[in-house]
DNA sequence: AATGAATGAGCGTTCATTCAT
DNA sequence: AATGAATGAACGCTCATTCAT
């Protein structure tokens, strides 16, 4: 004899929780696990500090959730690619502008705060590890191996050129986690260079 | 134009504060300003913490000598190449095999902290910020238009050539602050071909 | 006087209310009130915790009820015992049992606590010292005093050694509110011995 | 009761430890390892909260730390009562008055506070158990024995008797936690039936 | 110069209590 | 009546910093 219906609560426990969410993402990628305070988080989302425990056991936890969505959100973001019409290079090109330049890449950013801070939980690092770089290039072999067969991606290790090339991804992703206003991420033609050596049309 | 000033340079060559400075440098590169207490520091260095604050008034303090210290190192270090022999190119392609492969890049890496933290002391920030990438694009150019002029370097426009160029290292950088495993640096040749776009012999 | 007035007995007859002291004296009598949390008694008492505050304006009143309801038991306990059938020994023989080997005495153990612990609220102490000892002792005499004029009981200050009686019995309540399988509550007859020193048949 | 002996005392050299143990004791013997706060502790010690940290990892070691230096002391007070002259008998009730009138019984009251509350730390559950209530009746086994052949002890099971004798004492201890004016230790001898039941002279 | 004892501000977390539904 | 979401005071603990020696 609920005076919410199971429903209703469920609405606003979800409700709740992805604010939370939002909110304690933005902070950590931000500000990395260390200089992420409860306090912030609760702030963020215009909730008591007491609140996130109500849905997060601990700060670990929370984190720990975070980096398991950003994962996921991550592989989607990657397989995604598959479905927009265009050649395997423009594919990947469109891919690199999107990272470079999305507003919101705060799942990638806590990724990459996860992976070269200190103080993460086991967990969270086993959960990074996991799917590891390796992963992501997996996804992308097939994008990659067409585009080598069209001529559009230059001879050569493809899983090499791949690694690398999310690398550079990754690397440019942390540099925007400041509001540095000297910071312009380069053109997404530059990096291209890289997979294409000139061998393009 | 010496890096250090002559009172700084006495202050370096006290053994002791050197000795706290590179202790201080390992630390902090490797687990960033939060992570880093001072009482690792002084376990790093071999001495008491106490003795930390004759000779940094604060954590804060010691970080901003580090960051300064940082900056004209890698400034020497960009300046450096100008000594070695062979082509432009051959020289930047040293420089990026230095920079990434390097085994002690602290100095690199604590400004990576520096800029893509929260936290870090408001001076810290002015002080990379008055360095900004465009100080070490300005470094660099001499290099990017003999390059350009010996047709190892794509036509272009060369600024944005070089800043693309340096903020790629830069965020390679910051992923080599783990112990992962999985991640290798990339080779520097994929990286060039951001530069010579196939122009290069 | 009813050791419950008119509303409290309408009160407790009321079932949930009853159901909740039920659970609550059973978690306090065993972890005391530091130890005990209101969800603790919600989740024995199956409810919500937000329930207890229907009937209890705070865990403090709460705990004041029960220490007067177990005061109130107690000296029910005790006063029935004029009924059973035997000679006044036989009697405190077999009260002495039952304290001791009561599955459920919970409302002695209540008052244990609450008399030996700390953070019990000032009311609940007053009502404890109200009754004290000296309470239970009165309600003993005119057993103790048959006892004596029947020679079943030692000659001396009866007083004296009602209270002695008492202490020890208390004191042996306390150690069985845990689980410790290694202690097993002494045989009645040997407590007796206090009493009768030898004189009994 | 006994200070600390030479040999504790030079594990507990340090001045500062001693005084925090002995007002960390005084606290936790009277208001339970839930009742008392770390800040109670450093009150009474006069220091502030942060010190209690440099001698002591957390409050959990602390207690446990506490628990162990009171069994060692109880063993201790046991053991002396072997030391001083006159009847078996007579030691019994020398022990017996000093452990009921003793001021300082702080280490008694710890254990039967460890003991009997919840939340104590698995680790003083063990120590507590491995000297549980059958080893000081081990240690107090030879003077029963030499009471009982002197007639001053009466026939029966001796470590029943013995068993039963400690219970009653530690039972009664835990009544002296208070500062309750209404309640008054019972006389040694009315305590001391238990055991003679008429036999001694 | 050098140590480490000592302090206290601040953070993570718990839980009694309130309140909208 | 009944629920559980929400709040915030308070506590355990950490660590930068100070200070007596």
């Amino acid at each position: 004899m609920a005076p919410l219906n199971e429903e209703q609560l469920h609405q606003i426990r979800d409700e709740r929780k992805e604010q939370i969410m939002r909110a304690a993402i933005k902070v950590f990628s931000k500000r990395g696990i260390f200089g992420t305070k409860m306090s912030m988080i609760a702030g963020e989302a215009g909730v008591s500090h007491g609140l996130l425990y109500h849905y997060f056991k601990s700060k670990d936890e929370l984190f720990i959730t975070l980096v398991q969505w950003s994962m996921d959100e991550a592989r989607h973001a990657l397989s995604d690619i598959y479905d927009v019409p265009g050649t395997p290079l423009e594919k990947i090109t469109l891919l690199t502008s999107m990272i470079l330049q999305e507003d919101d890449n705060s799942h990638f950013m806590l990724i990459q705060q996860a992976r070269t801070s200190d103080g993460v939980p086991e967990e969270a690092r086993r959960i990074i590890e996991s799917y590891s770089i390796h992963a992501f290039v997996d996804q992308l072999m097939p994008l990659f191996e067409a585009g080598q067969q069209a001529g559009e991606i230059a001879a050569g290790d493809l899983r090499e050129l791949a690694a690398c090339y999310l690398s550079v991804l990754s690397g440019l992703m942390t540099l925007r986690s400041q509001e540095d206003p000297s910071y312009a991420p380069p053109r997404a033609e530059l990096l291209l260079r890289m997979l294409t050596n000139g061998q393009g049309k």
